[in-house]
DNA sequence: TCTGGGGTCCTTATGCCA
DNA sequence: TCTGTGGCATAAGGACCC
């Protein structure tokens, strides 16, 4: 699901040369939507949301017949309803739209094996290799779209560039379901026409910033001393968007991503004034986490908590643990200390994450259990089980917070 | 209008230690 | 013994992405 700007300036015909041009990028239209179109196609033809139906739920996808009356991705569901009555919402189903993914994937690891998955409905193919075996980069596109289509039974759009920026922005003007060429002569002036927060990595923050500064266009951007963009954006920011804006991206299409940290988090419908209640939840969700990292075979170093208050006040507040781990227990012990040392706030607690960070692979060297948990790997099993089929409150609160003994984690005050 | 849930990366502040 | 300094690790916040 690319949020990323379009522009009617984008689409035009940006040459037939694709020899210098490599770089795919496969982007699913509506993808969520059109999964459920798929499942349900008597819905086909009126306007579908999918999202949080809840009173804090927001938009995930929408229809382009709903996207027609102002409905975007991100958008508080009442606001959607409110632009489009007559919309039909559905609750959002993300194993179901996993199961589709895999099988787009699959499709389009069978082009090439060099391709990389950067979210559940896009990705990136470098074709180099496969140019002999399947013909040039839009024969390739084409034949990609057709084979979604047929054999997924969703549209696809696809943009062709010289690198990754530029292939993103250019299945972004692809869209709905099209496929866009950028030929490598006409890289900057399809660039530097565009608005620039069509940047990958430039969003409303910086896009504000920069308007302050007179720079509207990509091409703006590119003609700003990069002295001017570090002091306004930073040092990595500013080179990294400065190059972009030149056409300038060298991160190559890779494979494997290990994954940094995993975490579970949730608004509740209601803001939560009981600290029983949150270490509840806190402690279900460190068995959650706990369990993706052994189907993952990983462990953490690390756990983060995160709360946002009734005001939308977000802390996060981290501590290291004494050893890896990728027990469920250990995680919320050392998140029940994280929770137990900030105070409720007058505003209520609107929501709660606990993530586990710092990971790496349970067999490069797997730390005992800690010390204060002594009890077999089996047994957290059985309690994750617990955990998953009836929520935390299958747990006696009584076995939440057994000891936060030894170890100080608490946060410094470094309140910003 | 009133803001989800899953992540990554970067910047800044701070404490520790040599 | 006291103070300044620089490097490193950790923690917190924020921008960004889908």
């Amino acid at each position: 699901m690319s949020h990323a700007p379009r522009d009617s300036r984008g689409v035009k015909d940006w040459g037939d040369d694709d020899s210098h041009t490599p770089i795919l990028h496969v982007d699913m239209d509506s993808f969520f939507a059109e999964v459920e179109l798929q499942e349900n196609p008597q819905l086909r033809g009126r306007p579908l949301i999918v999202g949080g139906k809840g009173n804090r739920g927001v938009v995930t996808s929408a229809t382009y017949e709903a996207r027609a009356l102002g409905v975007r991705a991100g958008m508080p569901m009442g606001r959607a309803r409110s632009l489009c009555p007559h919309a039909y919402v559905v609750a959002s189903r993300y194993s179901l739209y996993s199961q589709y993914s895999h099988r787009v994937m699959e499709v389009l690891s069978s082009i090439t094996p060099v391709y990389e998955q950067v979210s559940i409905d896009e990705a990136f193919l470098d074709v180099s290799g496969a140019r002999r075996r399947l013909g040039s980069p839009r024969v390739i596109g084409e034949l990609i779209r057709q084979r979604v289509r047929t054999e997924v039974g969703l549209p696809a759009s696809v943009g062709i560039a010289v690198n990754k920026s530029v292939a993103k922005i250019a299945s972004a003007n692809a869209k709905p379901d099209g496929l866009l060429l950028i030929s490598h002569e006409a890289t900057l002036p399809f660039l530097h026409g565009l608005p620039v927060g069509a940047l990958w990595g430039v969003g409303a923050r910086t896009v504000e910033i920069l308007e302050r500064e007179g720079v509207t266009t990509i091409g703006d951007l590119a003609a700003l001393p990069i002295d001017r963009v570090v002091k306004l954006l930073g040092t990595a920011h500013a080179h990294h968007v400065h190059n972009l804006a030149w056409g300038i991206d060298p991160r190559p299409v890779a494979a494997v991503h290990p994954e940094k940290s995993v975490g579970v988090e949730r608004t509740f419908e209601h803001n939560i004034y009981s600290r029983e209640e949150l270490e509840r939840f806190v402690l279900a969700a460190s068995h959650k986490c706990a369990a993706r990292l052994r189907r993952a075979g990983l462990v953490a170093s690390g756990v983060a908590l995160k709360i946002r208050d009734g005001n939308f006040v977000t802390v996060t507040r981290s501590a290291t643990l004494p050893d890896v781990t990728d027990v469920g227990r250990s995680l919320a012990l050392a998140a029940q200390r994280l929770l137990k040392a900030q105070p409720i706030p007058l505003a209520g607690v609107r929501l709660l994450g606990v993530r586990a960070e710092g990971l790496r692979r349970a067999d490069e060297g797997f730390a005992v259990p800690l010390e204060e948990d002594p009890r077999p790997r089996a047994t957290e099993r059985a309690m994750d089980q617990v955990v998953e089929r009836f929520g935390a409150y299958a747990l006696r609160p009584a076995r939440l917070l057994e000891s936060t003994k030894n170890g100080d984690s608490s946060p410094r005050a470094t309140e910003h």
